[in-house]
RNA sequence: GCGGGUGUGGCGGAAUUGGUAGACGCGCUGGUUUUAGGUACCAGUGACUUCGGUCGUGAAGGUUCAAGUCCUUUCACCCGCACCA
């Protein structure tokens, strides 16, 4: 027997594909478009497995499309700005440029080795000046649309590299290279006018219908749309006033206490004029910028020695504090602050021993007695101790306290996001530059359109800390566009999100000079299928969509969203292995013994079993999608990640998973080399003559390509693949000479090879060229079924006694309940269970359940 | 802290609208062929059992003739949080 030669095989197809150009296509209007994309990746250097899921579920959707009648898009192309980049500059002195394009090639043969149906001829990468000259045009062009401005923000800062850190580059408060304490530091920044677009972004989450419930959820929550008020506090001893933004103005009877950011313009002031204010500002500053690390702090407050006055109480003055979880970026940057009904509140008040009054009941509590512990009450409730709320409900109160504030001029309604712009600006070099000049006389000067690109210069150093822009000889000395005195560029680069959140539309024209061309974009976009991981489920996606509508609203593109379908994936995860050490240790460096226990390869001691978790260099839990591929082939990969989980959630990768998809692809095989029943002949008619045992494999060859369709349109790829299994042990199983088996078997085959297609692709060519096809599976379209063969005249109904299982009865199909009953009442077990005792109820459902209640 | 998610045999997971829990695969057990081998094939495989049955979908309640599915409470784990991509 020949044994599949995958190697020679899947290289042989890939080659083909290519030579062919099958994937290539263009406009064609009088054909249905679709276009599938997956997340394009950060060059990193290897393809990981997650890259493997990702793609083999864009391909797998790709090829069924294409199988079913559609022109479809499948581009793919490298995010390939970012920071891993200067890091592999600065600790292998290559510089960025090059490291990158050597990743790419590197990834880009390992992604053929996967046999994927991209169009190659679009690729892309977003480092190149031929991509990013497209995207200093459209900033400019924000710029000019009213959509981007300049602010003051705050970084995290290392003082010791006197350079700007990334979040996942800070921690525990340090700096991850130097040790050095992290500081919050204020640059002046580019923002673009994402929260000009919060309420439509919100407003079209609903029209999403095919992305998934909990990233619309999550976006939404992002998104944050909050009614209240701003509400005005006098400060006492002074002639201005706070401003406060709050959801729960019906609560102000119950405020013990106003806190400020320690970013706010008060804060900032008091701090110049007390020493000690000021250093609890500046440990405030090292906290970071990140909002987990700011809100899983210990609350922290100081009191400034001012007050304000009580809106509805001359008499009663609140104290000002500033403290460490108000952030400056939400709302006004100062809170009223209501313990009785906010945890945090009621927290901060216990520690600086500030009152708790509670202002809102439960309906049956007593209001005397009523009284706050640890736990803040946070539920709905009755107004008590509020003058004129008391009796009010919280939704009852909230627009009496409303009219009240807005006729004593100390408030006005508000609706507030939690959605902040998006700053843009990034103190890095391996990026796009911002296309900006800054001059002495004129100020902030775009770079004139006919002097684009700004090209990022190739000759620089990492020698010294901070932004090589900055310290390039002469890149940013240039003369100002307006006066022509000499200016600087600006030397700041766009936050790598710029790039892919229009990279997608860039694939419908990749080589246009205009960078969109309208018609291609018309014709492919929207995405109709988007497919990535979850971890982009907030930022990546909502930066598209509001890109893409900054976009349309400078005239590039037509669409609102970029993406009719979303797909997200779950994570790669495997079992984690330590030594006696502590030390993780690689899958490959871990064997059984002979007692069946988990040891070294190397040394043979013993090894502690992790569970399984997301496979991460640091915990060593990977395998290297490479090894996999030469090893069993990308047939076998591409099965197994498809098999057992569905696309959306975790996956667990196993040495045994793998091995199993691997006999399956070698049964396969055999099923057509030396397969039990003799094949058919290609196109002959059926004959007449089918025995019973043959019909019944006939129907589920139909039964199959009918569940098979349905669960690839649902996404459910592993319900998928279990069928084609279900179909193939019925196959292999027939096992018959009659000439009626031969051209069922033949039919079957034909099929799997169909079905499988666009899973393993390589093997189903192999296949179908071995079952005397000269064409390519590829070119040939999805298998039909006949609607008649899909119903069984007998069903299967479960007989209960008290909504117990006792039997099961086979039935004509649609019988009533009279037939049922018949049967089913004489069955030894049920007549056991009823044990004489008196029928009360007969349920039944037909073709599912008789249900007898005694 | 806030937000989101997950939980079913030894394992990954199936299970239309509430209607035969465990499809398909992995692993394991026994057998056959005798394969140099991790191959192939057949049978079995939720737990307990006095072999009559009984119990089983993270836990505890509830609704129902009937609950993995609906309701309430609760536990555990995972992910995101704006300069990683």
């Amino acid at each position: 027997m020949a044994r599949y030669n995958f190697k020679e095989a899947e290289s042989r197809w890939q080659k083909t594909w290519q030579d062919n150009k099958c994937f290539e296509v263009t406009e064609t209007p009088d054909l249905p478009k679709y276009y599938v994309l997956e997340m394009f990746p950060y060059p990193s250097g290897r393809i990981h497995m997650g890259h493997v899921r990702n793609y083999t579920l864009g391909d797998l959707v790709a090829r069924y499309k294409k199988a079913r009648g559609f022109n479809v898009l499948h581009p793919m192309g490298w995010d390939a700005f970012g920071l891993p980049a200067e890091n592999a500059a600065i600790a292998n002195n290559v510089p960025p440029a090059e490291w990158t394009q050597q990743n790419i090639a590197t990834m880009r043969d390992q992604l053929n080795s996967m046999g994927l149906s991209y169009d190659w001829s679009r690729e892309l990468a977003t480092c190149t000046p031929d991509y990013y000259a497209h995207e200093q045009k459209m900033f400019l062009d924000f710029i000019e649309a009213g959509l981007a401005y300049r602010k003051e923000s705050w970084v995290n800062w290392d003082p010791e590299e006197n350079t700007v850190l990334a979040n996942e580059q800070v921690i525990e408060g340090r700096g991850w290279r130097s040790g050095a304490l992290v500081e919050k530091k204020q640059l002046t920044q580019w923002f673009l006018k994402i929260t000009e677009y919060a309420d439509d972004l919100l407003n079209s989450i609903k029209e999403l219908e095919r992305w998934p419930d909990r990233v619309r959820i999550m976006q939404e929550n992002w998104i944050g749309r909050s009614e209240g008020m701003r509400v005005k506090f006098q400060l006492t001893d002074r002639e201005d006033h706070l401003e406060v933004f709050t959801t729960r103005a019906d609560t102000l009877f119950g405020a013990s206490f106003c806190a400020i950011s320690a970013n706010h313009p008060l804060a900032e002031q008091l701090g110049k004029e007390s020493e000690e204010l000021a250093d609890f500002i500046a440990e405030c500053n090292r906290l970071g910028t990140s909002e987990a690390a700011i809100e899983t702090a210990e609350k922290q407050g100081f009191d400034t020695g001012l007050a304000v006055m009580h809106p509805f109480a001359d008499d009663q003055t609140l104290p000002v504090y500033v403290a460490n979880f108000v952030l400056m970026e939400y709302g006004t940057g100062a809170i009223f602050g209501c313990p009785a009904h906010d945890q945090r509140d009621l927290d901060f008040a216990r520690k600086y021993e500030l009152p708790v009054i509670p202002v809102v009941a439960p309906k049956d509590a007593d209001p005397k007695s009523f009284v706050v512990g640890d736990v803040a009450f946070v539920e709905e409730g009755i107004h008590i101790n509020s003058d004129f709320l008391d009796g009010t409900s919280i939704e009852e109160a909230k627009p009496i306290v409303a009219d009240k504030l807005e006729a004593l001029c100390a408030g006005t309604r508000e609706i507030n996001y939690r959605l902040r712009d998006w700053g843009i600006s990034r103190q890095r070099y391996w990026g796009c530059p911002i296309p900006i000049i800054n001059c002495e006389n004129c100020g902030t000067m775009p770079v004139p359109e006919d002097q684009l690109p700004v090209e990022l210069p190739i000759d620089i150093s990492f020698d010294q800390p901070g932004n090589p822009l900055d310290h390039h000889p002469s890149w940013k000395h240039v003369d100002c566009p307006s006066c022509g005195k000499p200016a600087e560029r600006e030397t700041d680069t766009f936050d790598t999100f710029f790039e892919s959140s229009w990279y997608f539309a860039r694939f419908c024209s990749p080589h246009a000079d205009e960078g969109l061309n309208k018609a291609a974009v018309d014709y492919w976009l929207p995405v109709d299928q988007y497919i990535g991981g979850i971890e982009h489920a907030v930022l990546h996606l909502l930066y598209s969509r509001f890109f893409t509508r900054a976009l349309q609203k400078c005239g590039y593109l037509d669409v609102k969203e970029p993406f009719a379908g979303l797909m997200t994936q779950g994570m790669i995860c495997h079992e984690t292995y330590q030594d006696s050490n502590g030390a993780w240790l690689l899958p490959d460096a871990v064997v059984k013994n002979e007692a069946g226990d988990l040891v070294t390869a190397e040394t043979g001691d013993p090894v502690t079993l992790g569970r399984s978790e997301k496979m991460s260099k640091s915990k060593k839990n990977v395998v290297d999608p490479e090894i996999i591929i030469s090893e069993y082939g990308a047939d076998t990969a591409r099965l197994f990640m498809l098999s057992d989980s569905p696309p959306d959630r975790d996956l667990d990768w196993t040495e045994a998973g793998i091995e199993g998809a691997w006999r399956y692809i070698n049964r396969l095989w055999r099923m057509i080399d030396e397969p039990n029943t003799s094949i058919g002949e290609q196109g002959a008619a059926m004959p007449g003559d089918i025995s019973e045992d043959v019909e019944k494999v006939r129907r589920n060859v139909h039964q199959t390509v009918h569940a098979v369709s349905d669960d690839l349109d649902k996404f459910h790829f592993n319900k998928a693949v279990a069928r084609i299994r279900e179909l193939t042990n019925a196959l292999d199983g027939m096992n018959s000479a009659s000439a009626g088996a031969s051209w069922v078997y033949r039919d079957g085959m034909e099929t799997v090879v169909k079905l499988i297609a666009p899973i393993m692709p390589h093997i189903a060519e192999e296949m179908w060229q071995s079952l005397g096809h000269k064409n390519y599976v590829i070119e040939t379209p999805w298998p039909g079924y006949d609607e008649t063969l899909l119903v069984e005249d007998t069903v299967t109904v479960g007989v209960q006694v008290n909504g117990k299982m006792r039997g099961t009865v086979d039935l004509p199909k649609d019988c009533d309940q009279a037939a049922a009953e018949d049967v089913g009442l004489k069955l030894d077990t049920v007549v056991k269970a009823i044990d004489g005792k008196d029928i009360r109820k007969i349920i039944f459902v037909p073709n599912r359940i008789l249900n007898i209640v005694v």
